[in-house]
Order: structure tokens, then sequence, then C-alpha cells
DNA sequence: AGCACGCCGACT
DNA sequence: GTCGGCGTGCTC
């Protein structure tokens, strides 16, 4: 496929008469159609075709490549329908990595073709149609005769008036001249304004003008990191940086400066940051310092926004793009830098519809293609990331210092074991800060990493609690409505009046999360206006960015908040930080909860102490002696480094191997049990290592005798057995590199295996996966 | 993954 | 008697 690819990149100068075109379903195969005789040009590999296929549908799919001879009775060959795209959609080096991409993370390519064109299966070419005055406009306006509402529409357009030119939608007019659509259409049938095709029409926003930023002394970190980075982007060959900045050392700056010098070698650069990340403070920055360069794609964009963006990026006309996960594939035209900011962020993996893809490293792949420079920046860089620093994949780049007033905040710990029962959510010590915080005139920042009010209903009389019916998960019970909700599938139940095992009527709630964390510190400082920032809260009150920007405004002074608050924050005005219970996320059953924990913690503490003021936090645990949390306390990610890759190589887990999860889920248990089995069985037969076979299961973790191929570790339930009704079963493969992952994924016997899985079971195949065991 | 063809329950 | 449930097998 690639070599005809190769020869007919270009149109026009073909002999054969049918292409092969793939889908967004996850068959493998390629569909072979005629081009109709009548067209003039045939479409090129990497643009979309409409195409009957299955049934009476026309579906849009991608060109791959182009075929003389048949394999199948030519009867079933159909003609394609339409061509979408003039010209190639996807560059040849971006289809290389897609290729790549489908392979490396076992989807199909069409999967792979539309995660990188994310724009619904219709041909999203929107052109918006805007107001302009017409030829009649100037004697119209002179008119002494012409009504009001008329006037008031047509003065809209005088020169002088913002926006220079006016441009108006029709009902952007009919909005600002205060009368009805049918006023501006009669206008128009008058020839006093006409309409007009616009594709794009940007606008600075507010918050663009308000980051508006000239470039800051560097600090003597920074200075050293970017010439380093602009070295290799001057030599321009591919190479890989970690840049390793403790919170708050300026990162960002170095980013805004590398991408300046990328602009001025004439080359485009890619920002990617995570999601979470992506208030529009974060784009603002970029946009501020290269007003009308940058493009922002992230999920919250309307299709028609996206593919806007993403066109204008395409031919070059932004020559910035910054975005979240699928913004890796922006087809941005001589590609010189790629950026992945916070790169330890599990949202850069994707989990749900294939390809299961991890965003970060398909940068690293796109840079390699591209010859461009890439930097991945983190203050807790991934061990995999820092891996590749000692396997001289990488350069690190370190930035120790805070390029603030103030160094990193003290951190002081709070050991829950020896509390009193009336600290059991906020300890004395965190009571006396945030009232001395407030009585400073400062701000207050609460972590918990847990939504509701209580994580669970416990009856006293058979201490069961309630749990969720389609998951194994129990039920937490929110104040506001009284109501249990399951934080997976969405079920929700009034809080009943009985037990539903033994109907007592004697219910407790146990546990908490952060709508009673707000309870309690409302208690305490009925004085200080206290809110809340989670999931729930942005969807009652309004969005995240309104509660954020209050905050930052002073109408809030302590914020009690889930994740929400870890990043995107930078306030000088935050003094204190208080988490209220650190080994939360240490009890998710995740080899990587220590690693994440660390992050988290660290991440959060960099919220305090960004202005004049030295911050101050407070970290509350009842698991003290963890090394991921006296290592955060410390601000010490060597050690934590140090500790946690000792582990992971005795347990043969990442970044020493590689990991493959292989996942069934069923109605039934013993049908996706069943089914598991098969395909460990499978694996292991194709594991040759003399009949070595390690079986890797919960404490069980030995080390190998001589170094093994692959290994097993499991099957066993999910972490989370049952999830929306179904069951879940998987089974790990350890692989010590990408050589021996391809010889394991490209056993024939696994392939049918997977591809034609047992009766009313669904295999999910996730590569390099991130929430397993 | 869709979607059509195909064989068994509650409705006009 | 039919409308429609979703089980299963195919899609150039």
């Amino acid at each position: 496929m690639m070599d005809t690819f190769e020869t007919f990149t270009g149109r026009g100068n073909l002999k054969t008469p049918y292409v092969q075109v793939v889908f967004n379903h996850p068959l493998r195969d390629s569909f072979t159609y005629r081009i109709p005789a009548t067209w003039e040009t045939i479409p090129c590999v990497g643009s979309r075709v409409l195409a009957p296929f299955s049934g009476k549908a026309k579906q849009l799919g991608f060109v791959v490549g182009y075929t003389g001879h048949l394999t199948i009775d030519p009867s079933r060959i159909k003609d394609l329908e339409a061509m979408i795209d003039e010209e190639e959609l996807i560059p040849p080096l971006l289809y290389k990595l897609l290729e790549w991409l489908a392979d490396y993370y076992f989807s199909s390519l069409g999967e792979a073709l539309f995660a990188a064109f994310p724009f619904g299966t219709r041909n999203t070419v929107r052109q918006e149609q805007v107001v302009v005055p017409g030829p009649e406009w100037i004697q119209m306006i002179g008119d002494p005769k012409l009504s009001e509402k008329r006037r008031k529409v047509l003065s809209c357009f005088e020169p002088g008036k913002e926006p220079t030119p006016p441009v108006f939608t029709i009902t952007g007019l009919a909005h600002q001249a205060q009368v009805t659509p049918a006023v501006i259409r009669g206008l128009i049938e008058k020839g006093a304004l006409q309409l007009a095709t616009r594709i794009h029409a940007p606008r600075l926003s507010e918050a663009e003008s308000l980051y508006q930023t000239s470039r800051p002394v560097l600090t003597e970190d920074q200075q050293l990191t970017l010439e380093l980075v602009g070295i290799a982007l001057r030599q321009e060959t591919n190479q890989q940086f970690l840049l390793h900045g403790v919170t708050g050392s300026g990162k960002t700056e170095v980013f805004l400066q590398g991408i300046e010098e990328t602009l001025a070698l004439g080359k485009t650069a890619l920002v990617l940051v995570p999601e979470i990340a992506l208030t529009p403070q974060t784009a603002a920055r970029y946009r501020g310092r290269f007003p009308g360069m940058v493009e922002v794609l992230h999920s919250a964009l309307s299709q028609p926004r996206r593919f806007e963006a993403w066109q204008r990026a395409r031919k070059g006309e932004s020559p910035i793009v910054v975005g979240t996960r699928s913004a890796i594939f922006v087809p941005l035209p001589r590609l010189g830098l790629i950026v992945v900011d916070e790169e330890h962020d599990a949202s850069y993996k994707q989990t749900d519809p294939a390809p299961r893809y991890h965003a970060r490293d398909v940068a690293c792949y796109r840079a390699m293609l591209e010859k461009a420079v890439i930097v991945l920046g983190s203050a807790t860089p991934s061990l995999e990331s820092y891996e590749n620093v000692l396997r001289k994949k990488s350069r690190l780049l370190y930035m120790p210092n805070r390029a603030t007033a103030y160094p990193l905040p003290a951190v002081e710990l709070v050991d829950m074991r020896h509390r009193q029962p009336s600290e059991r959510i906020l300890s004395m010590r965190a009571r006396e800060v945030l009232e001395e915080t407030h009585q400073m005139g400062l701000q207050s920042i609460l972590f918990l990493n847990r939504r509701g009010h209580s994580t669970q209903l416990e009856c006293r009389e058979c201490s069961k609690a309630l749990e969720c019916p389609n998951c194994s998960v129990t039920l937490v019970w929110h104040s506001r409505d009284l109501s249990l909700r399951c934080h997976h599938c969405g079920y929700l139940q009034a809080e009943p009046e009985n037990c539903p095992h033994c109907q007592s009527v004697w219910l407790r709630a146990r546990g908490y999360g952060t709508e009673q964390v707000l309870e309690v510190v409302q208690a305490c400082l009925p004085q200080a206006r206290a809110e809340r920032i989670d999931l729930d809260a942005t969807q009652e009150i309004g969005s995240h960015d309104q509660i954020l920007s209050r905050f930052r405004k002073g109408e809030i002074d302590i914020l009690v908040g889930t994740q929400m608050v870890s990043k995107g924050i930078d306030m000088p005005r935050v003094r204190t930080v208080v988490v209220v219970q650190a080994e939360t996320s240490l009890n998710v059953a995740d080899f990587r909860s220590a690693e994440r924990s660390f992050a988290l913690l660290t991440q959060v503490a960099g919220r305090a102490g960004r202005g004049d003021h030295p911050g101050l936090v407070l970290v509350q645990s009842f698991a003290p002696g963890h090394y991921a949390i006296f290592s955060a306390l410390r601000h010490d990610y060597l050690g934590f480094r140090r500790i946690e890759t000792k582990i992971r190589r005795n347990l043969g887990l990442p970044p020493h191997t590689r990991l493959v999860n292989f996942r069934c889920e069923s109605e039934e248990t013993e049908k996706a049990e069943a089914t598991i089995r098969q395909l460990a069985e499978i694996l292991q037969q194709s594991i040759r290592v003399n009949g070595h076979f390690h079986s890797l299961c919960g404490e069980r973790l030995s080390a190998s005798p001589h170094p093994t191929q692959h290994r097993l570790i499991g099957p066993a339930p999910c972490p989370l057995e049952k999830l929306a009704a179904r069951w879940r079963w998987q089974v790990l493969v350890a692989v010590r590199d990408g050589r021996e992952r391809t010889q394991l994924l490209q056993n024939p016997q696994l392939y049918a295996f997977l591809v034609k899985p047992p009766y009313k079971v669904k295999i999910t195949v996730d590569v390099d996966p991130m929430n397993v065991l």
C-alpha cells in the first residue's frame, strides 16, 4: 500500500480505476471502489470520499491507496459517490504517523484517520453568512423618510463604528440594532445591505488583551534552557528534551520564547496542554504574546469552529496551535517545535474509543518524522520520560529555582492519626491557619479529590453499604438534593428510607467529600466566603471559569475543590493550600497511584505563595510515612523517583517494561472470565521461553530466574469489576520493548481470536494502559 | 461499528 | 392477522 501511496500522491496520472477506502469502524480491511469515468481528477491518498457502504448508507471514508487488479468479484464493486476534498486533507507525514499509530495501538487505520480528523461524519465545511453594506446603502441612509428601525440597522455600518470594517451575522446585527431579523431581510431585498460569505472572523477576546504581555527578563535557569532549545531548533534535526522545572520556575515563558525562535526560522509550533489546564488563561497567554497567530483546539469548541481553526493551521495562516490531546494531529506545515506541557498528565491518554493513544508518545514519534524539536515539560516528570533521559533518547533540562519572588512554599504535615474526634475532617491546625489567612486578607484553597457529601450510606443493623446496581462501587450521598449517585455510570436514586437488605431504618452516612468539607469550613469560619469547585458545582452554578474568575477578583475567600484546583490557578493572593486527605489517591488500585499522588500533591502545593507572600501548605494525612507523601513534603522529586523506580523494576512494571492490557467485558461474569482465560492461554503459548511462564497475581510477585520475554499479569477481574452492568476481566502482558510488543500482537492466532471474539463478549486491547491493577 | 435481514410476543 | 423486539452476519 505504501509504494502505491508514494507513486500516486499527486493526481491525474492514474491508470488504474480503483481506489481503496477505509471507514471509521474497527474493521481493518480496506474496501475497493471504482472511480466514476466521468470524474476529471482522482482523489488522492489522505483525502475523503463519500462511498456507498453496507446497505443504502453513504459513508465518509479516507482514500488509502489505489489498485489495478481486483481480488473480489467485479460485480460487487461500487462506484464512489463523491469527492469531498479536492486536495489531500492529511499530508504524507501525518498519514505516515497515523499508519504507525494504528499499528502501535492496535486500531484500524480508519479509526486512526478519523481520530485525527475529529469533525463528525458529515462534511463540515461551513461558511458563515455575514451582512455588509449594499450598493443602495448611501442613498438609503441619506433618505429623511427612512423608518426608525431601518435607520438603526443601517447606522451600524457608519464609518468609524466598531468593529472596523463592520461585520455582523444576521442575528448579530438584529441584536445590535434591537430589531427583528425580518427588518434586515427587508433591507437586503432593497439592496441597502447584502450578504457575503466569510470563512472566519478572529476577534481579540477580553482575556487575550488582558494577557498581552511583552517578554519578561529571564532567570538564569530560563536563559540556559532556552539557549539549548534554540541551538536544537537551529540545527533543524529531531531532538527531544525533558524540561523538569519546579512549579513556578517559569516553564511557560521558555515555551513562549522557544516558539518565537521557531517562528523566526519560518517554522510552526504546536503546544499540547492537558484537558483541565485548558482554561482560557492558558490559551490567552499564548494569544497575548502572539496576537492573531494562535489557534486553540479543544473539546469544548463546536465542530465548525474546530474545523475552521484546523484549516487555518493547515494552510499556514496560523503558525501556532495550542490544544488538548487530539491537537497532536493538526497538520501544521513545516512543524519546527512541539511542546507537551505537564507531560506526566494522564489525560493525554485516550481511554475510550479506539485508537487508545498517548498524545505525548505520538508527539515524540511525530517530532521524529517531522525532524522537529520536542520539549516535554513537567514539575514531576513521568518515570517513562525520565527513563528516556537515562537511555539518552532525551536530554534533561533542569530548572530548580522559582522565577517568582518567593521560594517553594513551606509544607507542613498534620498527622491525622492523633486527632481529636472533632477534627475528623479539618484539624485544629488547619482551622487556625485558615482563620489566620483570612485575617491577613489572603485566600486559601482546600483540596480533596472526592466529590459529594458522604462516600457511602451504610446500614447500622446489617452494616451493608448501598451499592450501584450497575457498577461494583458504593453510591455517594449528595446533600444538595439528598440523592445517591454513582460516579461511574451516572445512576441516580433518592435517599431510601430503609435498608434494601434488612429494611432497617437506621442508615448512616460515612466518609466525606468536598460537599462536607465545605460545610465544615463554613461552620468554622462563618465570616469567610467559601465556595466549592468540582464537577457538581460547575454543573449547578456555572462554568469552572466563572468560579475561578470570582476567586481571582477576591469575591471568594476560600475555595474547596477536587483536581480542578490543582491546575490553572496562578493567583497572587493565595497564601494557604490545605490538602485535606493526602492519601486518597494512594488508595486507588493502580501501580501508578504513588506517582500520581506525588504529582498531584506537588501540583497542588505549587498553587500557594505565587505572589508577594510566602505560601503555606498543610498536608493532612493518615499515612504520613508513605514515600509519595514525605517526598512531596520535601519537594524531593529525585528521592521519590529513586524509590518508585526500584519498586517498578522489582515488579517488572513500566518504565522497565511496556504493558498491553487485554480486557473482556460481558453481561455475564462467567463469559468474560472464560474468554479472558482462553485469551491468556493463547498469550501464554506465544511466549517462547522454554516453558518459563511467570504469573503475577496480587502479592505473589516473583522475580524471574532468567529474563523472560513476555510475562502475564493475571487474568483477574478489572479494578472496577462491574461497570455499567457489564462484568470486566483483564490480563496484562509485560514486554521488554516495542519489538517484543509488535511480535506479540502480530501472532496470527491471537489476531484471529481478537477479531472474532466469543458470543456477546467484547474484547479491547489497550497498549500502554493507564488505569490497571 | 452500523445496518439489514430474519424469526418470535403484544397490539389494531 | 401485523408491528417490532434485537440476535447474527456482512459490508467493496
